[in-house]
DNA sequence: TTGTATTTATATCATCATGATATATATTGT
DNA sequence: ACAATATATATCATGATGATATAAATACAA
C-alpha cells in the first residue's frame, strides 16, 4: 500500500486534513498498522487532488496555516476498492532493538539492561492504552479485531522478554567499565 | 540502522558477498529482524569500501559475475560499535494485511477468508521453520533468544487470528456475487 | 529428455518514503 | 511565568524499494 491509498482509506472514515490523517496512524483507528510522515502525506494528497480522487476545502485560521480538509470523491472510492482487490503484500518489520540484541556480546550488561527496560516501558504503555480502548463496545468489528490483535502481540513480546531477558544479559562478554562518577 | 551498519553487522559473523548478506536477512541468523534488498546492499557496500570500513576480494567464476567477498576492517568494527552505542530507534511495522482488515465491510466473505487463510499459511510455515531451528543447541545465546522471540510472536498472531477470524468475516457487508463458473 | 523453476551473483534506475527542518501560535501543564 | 505539547502545512536531501537486466548452473517434474 502506497501513501495515496492509505490516505484514501482514512478518508472513508470522514473528511480529514493531512495532520489528522497522520494522527489516525498514530493514536487513531489506524494505529498499529504502520506509521506515515508528513513528507509522504502532503505530496500524496497533492497527487490525489490532481487526479480528482479527493476534493479540498480551505478553512482560514488566524495565526496558523489554512486547514485544508480533504474529502473522498466517487472516483477515489473506486480507486480504493480496486487497490483492496490487488494481491496482499507481505508484512514488513524493522526492529532496531532485535538487531542490537544480535550483538549482546559486544554490549555491556548495563547498556543491555537499559535497552531492554526501555523496550519494556514502550510495550507496557501500548498495552495499557489498548486495554482501556477494549472496553467501549461502540467500535466497528474490524477495529475491535485489530485492537485485540495488537494487544495479543504486545503481550507476547512483553511476556517473552520478561521471561528470557536473563539469557541475553548472560551473553554479554563486555565487563562494566569502572568509571568514577 | 542504515543499510551500511546492517552489512557491517553481518560481516562480524564472517566474510560475505552482497548476495550472502541478503540471505542472512532472509533465512539466515538475521532473519525476522528486517529485510533488505540488493538495491540497498550494493550501494552500501560500495560506500563502505570507499571509506575503508571493509575490504574486498574478487573470485573469478565461469559464467557468473565475479563473486566479491567483503571483509570487515578494524575501522569498520569500531564504526559498528559506535553505531550500537547510539539511541535505539523504535520498531517499525507495515502491515498490508491489517490495513485491508480495516475494510472488512467492503470485502466479500470469500475474499476475506482467502486473505486470512493465506496469512495463516505464511505464519504456520514460519512457525514450523523456527521450531526446527530451536533444537540444535549450538547457536549463540542471542540467536536463540531472537528465534524464541520470533516464535512467540508468530504463535500469538496465529492463535489470535484462528480464534477471532469469525468476528472479521461476520463484519463483511458485501454479498457473494452469484457468478457462473 | 526436455522444459521449467530455483539458486547463484552483481548492478542500475526511477520512484517513493524518511526524517530533518522551517514557520507560527494556542493551549496545557508545572 | 515558563516550558512543553498540540495544531497545521510545506519542502528537501538522502536513502530505501522494487523492478529490471544479464547469465548460467542446478534441481526437479512431466
Amino acid at each position: 500500500m502506497d501513501t495515496k491509498t492509505l490516505c484514501l482509506g482514512v478518508l472513508t472514515h470522514g473528511d480529514a486534513s493531512g495532520y489528522e490523517i497522520k494522527k489516525a496512524f498514530e493514536d487513531g483507528p489506524f494505529g498499529h498498522i504502520q506509521e506515515i510522515g508528513f513528507g509522504s502525506i502532503y505530496p500524496a494528497l497533492a497527487k490525489l487532488l490532481k487526479d480528482n480522487l479527493v476534493t479540498v476545502t480551505k478553512y482560514t485560521q488566524e495565526g496558523r496555516p489554512d486547514k485544508k480538509v480533504y474529502r473522498l470523491t466517487a472516483t477515489g472510492r473506486l480507486f480504493l476498492l480496486d487497490a483492496l482487490d490487488e494481491p496482499t503484500e507481505p508484512d514488513k518489520v524493522r526492529s532496531d532493538v532485535l538487531f542490537r540484541m544480535m550483538f549482546a556480546h559486544l554490549l555491556s550488561p548495563s547498556a543491555l539492561e537499559a535497552m531492554i527496560s526501555e523496550r519494556m516501558a514502550v510495550l507496557n504503555t501500548a498495552i495499557e492504552r489498548l486495554e482501556q480502548c477494549a472496553d467501549d463496545g461502540l467500535a466497528p468489528a474490524s477495529e475491535v479485531f485489530i485492537n485485540g490483535y495488537a494487544l495479543a502481540i504486545y503481550r507476547a513480546m512483553a511476556d517473552y522478554i520478561e521471561e528470557h531477558r536473563y539469557q541475553l544479559v548472560g551473553a554479554s562478554l563486555v565487563p562494566e567499565r569502572a568509571v568514577a562518577e
